[in-house]
DNA sequence: CTACTTATGTACCGATTGGAATAAAAGGAC
DNA sequence: GTCCTTTTATTCCAATCGGTACATAAGTAG
């Protein structure tokens, strides 16, 4: 129905002129205005200079900046943020947590990367304007806290995790520390720096 | 020499046209617009708006956006942003924390403020135009982690904190939390959920 | 070839951006 | 009363905002 991302025609090559750029290249470069700069503060001046393609273009192959932002989100999950769904395959609870948050840690500290995470800093505040994308990454957050909470009942079923743990509030408490160490890398904290944190929370992790 | 707040002269009233308005109830209008929507996405309109002032009287009484920004988060320092220091009044290290997490809830899901905290939202992303804010900021959140480490150390001398225990990665650890509470507050989440956190924090915590 | 479909660059739209110029207004000093 | 200082509202500024109209270019279908 939709083929946004340039998806070909039942055969061979699809009508029309064929476009000239990249689409999940272009939403990588978008991603990375995003990411940097936030929703609000990026202008399509911004976005179409990175991408390097014009203003008309950007706005057939993506709708407009909003959908273009759910399109780089989407993107974001399967790529830089994909470390908590690796993360929830370690075998136990402990394990898991670990992985996360130094997952945390590796994606929100990457050097060729904006420093924090595009789900914390997209819309954390917002306007008018901008407060669809704000609830948007609001329901991204709640989102991988569930996922967490589910991988912790299973943890507490398999019984690395003691049986009056509470997996919803362990997994707040875990994303809590996930969204405080992007803070602090939105802010330009060094990588070691917020890896002594995650060997303090494995310090007092009772299981 | 700098009578940004309106101060009167050596005796009596100032010279010149007195001024119209409040100049700290124009700080608090224009924190609370900052605080809800950050430094980037607030527009002068707004400001102007919110203060009920016009913006030549924006411009003489504090500078710019940028300024005007500053003395905004040196308000919400002293007031909104208060808990830091009483809760580092604490006698014992476990309750300074208790008290600063719990200060954290409470300020970050206060009913008659914007959701979240200043220091974390108000620029945590920024374009070219925001960086310097951002960079603010920054500092910002890294004083307080130096306070509270100073605090730890205090407590290490005392004896109420292992001596073996590092108040540097514990400040950060601490911080980590308060950064990570503010954001899931900013997103909406409910003051009893975010309580729980504190709850299993000081459960696990080794003092 | 012609017809059709899609993508492209340029130019443009009204609205808004942060900020400044200007003149009138409101006070004290004398 | 006349000066002088400061604040005020109105007006204006060039630049930029998100988004669109339009003509042209580049491909397939027949």
């Amino acid at each position: 129905m939709c083929y946004v991302l340039g998806v070909a025609g039942t055969q061979g090559a699809p009508m029309g002129r064929p476009r000239e750029f990249d689409t999940d290249e272009a939403l990588d470069r978008a991603m990375e205005v995003f990411w940097r700069q936030g929703y609000e503060a990026t202008t399509l001046g911004d976005l179409t200079a990175a991408m390097n393609i014009g203003k008309p273009s950007l706005y057939a192959a993506f709708g407009n900046k909003e959908q273009l932002f759910r399109l780089v989100l989407d993107r974001y999950s399967e790529g830089p943020g994909s470390y908590g769904v690796r993360a929830a395959e370690q075998p136990t609870a402990r394990q898991v947590v670990e992985a996360f948050l130094k997952g945390t840690v590796e994606t929100t500290t990457q050097p060729q990367c904006p420093q924090g995470c595009l789900g914390v800093q997209g819309a954390l505040a917002a306007s008018d304007d901008g407060v669809a994308v704000h609830d948007l990454l609001a329901a991204w957050r709640e989102r991988a806290r569930g996922e967490l909470e589910l991988r912790f009942r299973r943890a507490v079923a398999e019984g690395d995790l003691r049986s009056d743990a509470d997996p919803g509030r362990l997994a707040r408490y875990v994303m809590t520390l996930s969204f405080g160490l992007a803070v602090q890398a939105a802010g330009g904290v060094a990588r070691d720096e917020l890896f002594k944190v995650v060997d303090e929370v494995m310090l007092s992790w009772r299981s």
